[in-house]
DNA sequence: TCTTGACCCTTCCCTTACGTCAGACCTTAA
DNA sequence: TTAAGGTCTGACGTAAGGGAAGGGTCAAGA
């Protein structure tokens, strides 16, 4: 069972190459356990067992550099570590969710063509002012509620919930063309639409509810990303029929 | 309107450092308008329209050359880039979902304890191969099924379905323990629970049910990342009370 | 006029995790 | 004996700048 090997099945065998096992040498991350008299390297069974551990770590991101501490002193703090890394790989994807979002708008605005093709980047900055804006946020979300509308509000959700918000002011425009009532049932049942579309931000949070109607309020404060894809003539038969769809509700129109 | 900035003000005012303003300069990314006599660089209001949108492509994590050819080639196909962009970018955040996955289940058996410090990394290492091993998973997903569930399979939902399974095999113990009969009253709850589960998987899609019964039934060839955390005697209680639930329907049960 | 502090310049080395040569050495089969 | 295939070390390249060395510029105060 004591198997040896030559750095070519010992690399195919792990899925790494040879040349990362000269950089791992070279690094004192995984000396081979011999070398013939040629001076090639041979590996054994225990040097592959290490080799499974760096890849591992590898894998969830630690840099080698770490990956040699931990595997070098048994001391380290296993669960701290991780946990940590963790939260930067957290980190990541929160910065990666933002980017297709982006990447998302840049292809909307593009595809509807008529702007100069360096209109779509405007967009992208106002999404990164918006990342930058975090602190302007805190002023009405606590840290938690901040936390949970990360979690829920994946770039999936988020493409979804704009193309229910476009599709709502589309049809709202015709309501308004057929002059519709705000008080009507037509009016009635785009309101439900608007609150089922806040409901996908507040997650059924009453609190986050309260938030959002005060952050709403606040119009004059507004980063630019926050501009909403429909008319002001919309906004208001909208809130008009959200009013009208429940009277002691504050709805948050001015 | 028209201003000059010296690189101090021109920096801050883009978020970007001097250092990497010297750094576009000598990749003939963003020349200044002009200089000094003292040779100090001085940008424009064009300079700054420019570095705005290499800021925006960047952070949508295009490199430094492709960003001049866009930037510099007005013929360069924009919604080709940025779709291939957006494809880059769903990969590396799968592989950031795996990672993450993968610290999780090491976390995991770390905090339980007993077994020796590197036991996890056996865990985690099987994450990576059951990443290899798309091509089995292939056998009984169509790639549009696989692609709806690695959008649907967050790391989040990943981490709540884990814990609804751990709670339901510990209160399956539990009433195995105190003599329940699987098509009682204790039974029949359990069983919708471990349907729900079982939908947070499928998503409710009956192609995917099926299929997940299929792979279900090809136990033998079971990557062990897939081993399930509960016992022999758990699966046999909650099979036979989902049988007993739903009567008409086969249920997966060897 | 001299100095201080805040800017600015260029040039060079450093970072990660290897890939890619280049030139030389080893082993084995034909 | 030679050809093929495997291996060695060493040096250089990658992306996007960071940091430091060593030196010039500018405005204001002593």
């Amino acid at each position: 069972m004591n198997h040896t090997y030559l750095p070519n099945e010992f690399a195919k065998r792990a899925g790494v190459t040879i040349r990362a096992l000269h950089h791992y040498d070279r690094l004192g991350l995984l000396k081979p356990s011999g070398r013939t008299a040629a001076g090639y390297r041979v590996y054994s069974d225990r040097d592959f067992a290490r080799l499974e551990q760096i890849v591992a770590l590898k894998f969830i991101g630690f840099p080698l550099s770490q990956i040699r501490e931990l595997l070098h002193r048994k001391d380290t703090d296993l669960t701290a570590a991780l946990r940590q890394q963790r939260e930067i790989l957290a980190e990541k994807r929160e910065h990666l969710d933002r980017a297709m979002q982006a990447i998302e708008r840049a292809e909307k605005i593009v595809a509807s063509g008529g702007k100069p093709d360096w209109e779509p980047f405007r967009k992208v900055i106002e999404v990164i002012q918006m990342q930058t804006r975090k602190d302007w946020m805190k002023k009405y979300y606590t840290e938690e509620q901040l936390a949970n509308l990360r979690k829920r509000w994946s770039p999936e959700v988020q493409a979804e919930s704009q193309r229910g918000w476009e599709a709502l002011a589309k049809d709202t425009e015709e309501a308004i063309a057929t002059g519709a009532d705000p008080a009507g049932e037509v009016g009635r049942q785009l309101a439900a639409r608007r609150k089922r579309l806040l409901a996908m931000f507040t997650g059924g949070d009453p609190g986050m509810e309260q938030n959002l109607q005060k952050l709403y309020a606040d119009k004059a404060n507004w980063p630019a990303s926050f501009k909403k894809p429909y008319s002001d003539a919309v906004d208001r038969f909208l809130c008009q029929a959200a009013e009208a769809l429940a009277k002691n509700e504050p709805v948050g129109c001015e």
